[in-house]
DNA sequence: CGGAATCCCATTGGATACTG
DNA sequence: CAGTATCCAATGGGATTCCG
């Protein structure tokens, strides 16, 4: 049946790519990142101090999460402002398309979490099938 | 869809998950893998043999179409039937969880698609304020 | 054709120590 | 507090060779 109802029509999504993924790969890259995901979560409940966001991401060391700021404020995801103060204070926030990219995060977090147990269902038939 | 309202209400999406992520993260390292993307893309406009995918995705090297179609097919993404033939058939297509995932991914790709300019901007602003 | 096995290198990210 | 710098281990993935 030609895939019927099923059919995603893909051209109209990534079609015109050949090779380079039309750029969806930047994007892609991000939520491969570790720790990606975990901030843009923490950030969409407010604006958080660095310790802050520390503390809430359990297991995130310092460098990981100097690193995957500067990449999201690079982007344009988020926003830095540091006050000149004793001890010094830097505040992250989601700009405006950080709050969009959250949504379509959250989106995709929302089928994981509607699908992760039918997808550890199927890994466990195929590793029970595949006893090496 | 307006931006003007800051929050996203995570907690309804991976509130309750403290430290894991939920188990999100086994659909998103899927994403951040280099080719996997691409291979549903392919697969999502109908069946496909081993070396069809591999013409149809320049750049991929066989190893690797092995490592993602696998890793697909464990997760029950996508099926793999082979042909007792000679030469070897094998042919593989996306289940009906493999098409769900694709909508998902296409949505998300719409998002990129529609935010990559947005976000080059951002990059070269913050790159050019930051000349090392 | 459709892999599997091996080698190898580049990138990711963890641990630790130091600084303005 | 909010980083930076350095070292190091694990992983990802490319190139190549072999095999049923």
């Amino acid at each position: 049946m030609s895939v019927g109802h099923t059919a995603v029509t893909p051209q109209a999504h990534l079609g015109p790519c050949g090779d380079d993924d039309c750029g969806v790969r930047d994007v892609l890259d991000r939520l491969g990142d570790k720790w990606t995901v975990l901030v843009i979560v923490e950030l969409s409940k407010g604006v958080r101090r660095f310790r802050e966001l520390q503390r809430a991401i359990p297991g995130i060391s310092q460098r990981m999460l100097t690193v995957t700021t500067r990449r999201l404020a690079r982007d344009g995801m988020i926003s830095r402002t540091a006050y000149a103060t004793i001890p010094p204070q830097v505040e992250y926030a989601l700009t405006d398309i950080g709050r969009s990219f959250a949504r379509a995060v959250f989106a995709l977090s929302d089928w994981s979490r509607d699908h992760k147990d039918v997808i550890a269902e199927a890994r466990e038939r195929w590793d029970a099938r595949n006893t090496d």
